[in-house]
DNA sequence: TTTATAATTTAGGATTCCCTAAATTAAAAA
DNA sequence: TTTTTAATTTAGGGAATCCTAAATTATAAA
């Protein structure tokens, strides 16, 4: 079947920048993708003439490409493993934001459906509803063997064990005082998407979000 | 400087290889090569002369090759690299062990220190001690960018973030209709260890010490 | 409308990474 | 020790991805 091997990151970047210059109906110029992708112009005509032959991209000689359906598609992939990627770098990890774009820029060619899927239920970020969006048919194995979830995406009333407790700082030493560490119990009493109000053998007290995200649940 | 750019996937493959199959101090036949990596003896022998020339393995023709102390440090590199992602999708995400695998053997080129480390961090795993396993200098880029304490450690004069709010009273209720709950800034006025003055958006008001201490502030 | 300028493409070259086929070398068998 | 066999390397080729320099085409100015 054609177009069934795996297209190169260069190839994936070429579509990304194409979709991101691509505003309007207008056709985006190859001028203007060798200053986005910082490749020289010649670079950039051969690079399109094979997207090209692939059927990804509409390309007429010194009237610059669009992308086609198929490439259209190819670029909603990636540019959504690409902010699944930034966010869990960022908000789980807390990587600098400069760097996750750096990393998540070459980790998005290299994603599979079923890990994207997966890191994208981690985020709390319903894959269905996401799917949905890039006609990504997505089987449903049920991903109740899922049983790791940070704090902030657990359900109200749940009790669950901490698996993890992440940030290398004073906050986890605080944390632990106060019953939350790795082995220990706690229950979800109340959350509002803000504010999150838990139960431990210590006592109850309140987290905000960024934190509760840091916190990792075995259900 | 020499043996600065970043290797590619191929090289970084090999290398990876090579490792793996140098059981005790023999060298690594080129046949054993290419049966692993599933590429032609040529090709083996081409990529091995290459990454002579680079320093990382030691190559005889015909006598197969050994990794330099500077190949082993990209191979200890890459290998923890593989390890901590595979263990993040498996445990953490729930990937079937395969797959896992795969898209880790993929990663493990693109991952940068920072992002390994905090990944370490994340799993459990003291990223101090792994890496004096791996000589792997880390610069321990402070984190002190993030400060917790608890609002009675807390300078006059200071300006932070609520992180918790610690409620084994009611009088929760009343700090959060006073301003203080988690995500809000407040700004300690004045303190003598007794009493605390603070401004949050709510307005001023003041707090014994012993509620001060339940309030833990990011700096 | 013609010309000058700017954008684009073609032509040709280098490197990497892969291959097959032919030559060479090492190791095992006679 | 000589010969056979197996492993390895060299030679040469093809595709992808980059480049520079030289055409070529489109567009804006005169």
């Amino acid at each position: 079947m054609a177009g069934m091997d795996a297209l190169s990151e260069s190839a994936e970047m070429m579509i990304k920048n194409i979709n991101q210059l691509a505003a309007d109906e207008k056709r985006v110029r190859t001028s203007d993708l060798a200053a986005k992708t910082e490749l020289k112009p010649a670079t950039v005509t051969e690079m399109i003439q094979r997207l090209g032959d692939l059927g990804l991209v509409d390309y007429e000689a010194y009237h610059g490409v669009h992308l086609t359906k198929q490439g259209q598609h190819v670029a909603d992939v990636i540019e959504h493993r690409f902010n699944i990627l930034e966010r869990f770098m960022t908000e789980i990890l807390g990587v600098d934001g400069d760097e996750a774009a750096e990393v998540a820029c070459r980790m998005e060619h290299v994603l599979t459906r079923d890990v994207e899927h997966k890191l994208t239920t981690f985020l709390g970020i319903d894959p269905q509803k996401e799917s949905e969006l890039f006609c990504h048919k997505i089987n449903i194995e049920d991903d109740t063997k899922h049983k790791y979830l940070p704090l902030s995406n657990f359900d109200e009333g749940n009790t669950g064990t901490v698996k993890l407790v992440f940030e290398d700082n004073e906050l986890s030493t605080i944390l632990r005082q106060k019953g939350i560490q790795p082995g220990n119990s706690l229950m979800l009493k109340k959350a509002d998407g803000k504010i999150y109000n838990v139960e431990t053998d210590e006592g109850n007290f309140s987290l905000d979000r960024e934190t509760a995200a840091k916190i990792i649940i075995q259900n």
